[in-house]
RNA sequence: GGAGGGAUGGGAGAGUGGCUAAAUCCACCAGACUGUAAAUCUGGCGCCCGACGGGCUACGCAGGUUCGAAUCCUGCUCCCUCCA
């Protein structure tokens, strides 16, 4: 056990729901133990879009190396595999010539945990083409007609997969196309690949949390403030630069995030501002409540902080820490 | 002063004699989640009970009609529009 942890690689999680602060945390540690940062955001990684998804400041990105963010343009297409690449890479990176210690920050569960725990992603990639035809046929027949589908295709699949949610259904159709009809043969077939394979590392989780209430109200003054930052101009640049929410009725994925979609409806004289703002507010307390679903309290592997962090809180966490890289 | 319209659950808003504790949306609460994840999907959401069943209180207020009323009638209160 004590081999175990010699080899394994050190590194700092922060996660936590959005506007709780995981982001000051994140500097003043990397400040403290010579870290890089590695976002887990599913949303700061496009480039153009800063203010709405409070990017980490330039002063910041320039003292202490952040990775993940603004690797993309806003029409360009991620995911949990490529994430999953990238963030490997990054930690890899981190502890080659100079050392340093990885942090990786951010609310994406999805990506957190399936980093920490090695999920194991099927290899068929996306395909745009097939996916927009079922979408359609998922509106037209409903998602009940592709659930048919995969029943008579694959039943196995079928049965661990949620037919009414249209996003699952056509990923589990779109693994079963991709490898023609012999799907036995498939290895790419989910229960056909182990889960997940624990990867060497040593991660201490730390969350930040707050009372649901107080939280509330941080987001809706920090949503307030990106306003006052300039974030509706930024939504108009977007759309000047050809990101806007014309064409699919649902635009690009970028666009799915929370804000821009509405301020661009703003912007298109759908809405008055103020309609628009709260709406994002909304959405943002969901979010956040979400966020709480893979972050829970009551989990073992994470150690939770009180959001304003108290000083002492905050030295006593540095000793923590210092004693945990020496171990 | 006169003529109309309206008051429904935290909010918006359906319902116009029984199928209604009351559509739907929002808010709120909970859950799922393995290449779209700030996405997508699911459940709950008057109160109480040993709760796949039952009880109580509910649609501005008070009374009435009816076997039965959020829904019909009368009065009252408040709100809105138009005329003066």
């Amino acid at each position: 056990m004590e081999g175990v942890g010699e080899l394994a690689t050190k590194m700092l999680v922060i996660v936590g729901p959005t506007g709780v602060g995981k982001s000051a945390l994140a500097m003043r540690l990397a400040r403290e133990f010579d870290g890089e940062i590695i976002g887990a955001d599913s949303r700061q990684i496009y480039r153009l879009m800063s203010i709405g998804t409070a990017k980490p400041t330039e002063a910041d990105r320039v003292a202490v190396p952040h990775h993940l963010v603004d690797i993309i343009d806003p029409n360009e297409r991620y995911s949990l595999a490529l994430f999953l690449r990238d963030a490997q890479d990054a930690i890899h990176n981190a502890k080659i010539t100079p050392i340093r210690l990885p942090i990786v920050v951010g609310g994406t569960g999805q990506y957190v945990w399936g980093l920490l725990e090695g999920w194991q992603v099927s290899s068929t990639k996306p395909n745009a083409k097939l996916r927009e035809r079922l979408e359609l046929r998922a509106e037209y027949e409903g998602v009940g007609a592709l659930y048919e589908d995969l029943r008579r295709l694959d039943p196995e699949v079928a049965a661990r997969v949620d037919g009414r949610n249209p996003r699952r259904v056509i990923r589990a159709l779109e693994i079963f196309h991709s490898t023609g009809d012999d799907a036995r043969a498939d290895v790419n077939r989910v229960e056909e690949r182990p889960r997940k394979i624990p990867p060497d590392y040593d991660a201490l989780i730390l969350g930040l949390t707050m009372e649901r209430r107080a939280l509330y109200e941080r987001i809706d003054e920090r949503i307030d403030a990106q306003i006052a930052a300039g974030w509706l101009a930024e939504a108009r640049e977007l759309r000047e630069r050809g990101y806007g929410l014309a064409g699919s009725k649902r635009g690009m994925a970028a666009l799915s995030g929370l804000g821009y979609g509405e301020l661009m409806r703003h912007l298109d004289g759908e809405m008055p501002l103020t309609d628009a703002v709260q709406r994002i507010k909304y959405r943002t307390h969901r979010y956040a409540r979400q966020q709480y679903a893979w972050f829970r309290l009551s989990d073992e592997r994470i150690r939770w902080l009180e959001a304003p962090l108290r000083d002492a809180v905050f030295t006593r966490l540095i000793e923590d820490v210092r004693e945990w890289l020496r171990s």
